[in-house]
DNA sequence: CGCCGATCTGGACTTTGTCTAATATTCGGA
DNA sequence: TCCGAATATTAGACAAAGTCCAGATCGGCG
């Protein structure tokens, strides 16, 4: 699957977002680069030609993808959150000096012997995070 | 074990960290309720009596108390760092509504199938969450 | 064209955390 | 005990991420 600005209408609408051009351009960022970006990276992308969105409106965009379930949250650094195009489930790999962020699929990977939830909870996800750090 | 503010002072050199009134005071508040406290609350529980600590030395405590591997650092709300007692190995479980954080044990939790790491690079942690919902 | 709800915006504000330069404390040695 | 150097603490300015609001703008429809 290849994105364009094109498709990204139908993709939000598909989400329930109404497509606007500012909305159009923040998923463009996201999507057709396929990588993890903080809002202020989202926010450089999108400034990068003219079309000059706010700042307001990038945060309030994510969050609605967010809310949408178009992207999903990673908090891996404490100084910024970063927005995953990817939905699926997958892990992640975090380089912890150059504050690289890669996927590790899911479909290999078996978390067993985890203790029952608490009663009356739900589990929404489970993150797991592989910090590594360059050989010194 | 059974934390008492006299037995700081020797936790703390036992780190290799000089022990101070103000950092014997803040690993006080950590290790006498063995709960995962934000900065913010370390600051409050150590100024609720009088002692007076600052903003910045809270913060230069709580990093310096990390560097030596008195404590480690849980980052899993994206507005703020959790600092945990507890440096054995184990997961968390977070309810996303309350913010409360809970420990897992690791003992009889199994991550396998994880794809090898890049060349020269060594895994400093993994870190499981399980973000837990109360059923609504 | 003109209306109206939805969206966008600048900028003030909040919160978490960092930095700095001045002050205070600690601690080993005389 | 006293002293000086090294170490630690402090107030407050600063920075960066994120939130909020009231007013401006957009865009689809009649
Ligand atoms: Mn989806
Ligand atoms: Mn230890
Ligand atoms: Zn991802
Ligand atoms: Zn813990």
């Amino acid at each position: 699957m290849h994105y364009t600005r094109d498709n990204m209408a139908g993709l939000l609408r598909s989400h329930d977002i109404n497509p606007t051009h500012q909305r159009i351009e923040i998923a463009y960022a996201l999507f057709s680069r396929q990588e993890h970006l903080s809002a202020d990276q989202v926010m450089a992308i999108v400034n990068t030609r003219h079309s000059e969105t706010s700042k307001a409106t990038v945060y309030n965009t994510l969050k609605l993808f967010l809310e949408k379930g178009l992207v999903r949250e990673v908090i891996v650094d404490p100084s910024k959150v970063f927005f995953d195009p990817n939905t699926s489930p997958h892990h992640h790999l975090y380089e912890v000096d150059s504050g690289k962020l890669s996927d590790i699929d899911a479909e290999h990977v078996v978390i067993s012997g985890l203790p029952p939830l608490p009663a009356g909870m739900v589990t929404e996800g489970i993150d797991l995070i592989v910090r590594v750090r360059r050989t010194s």
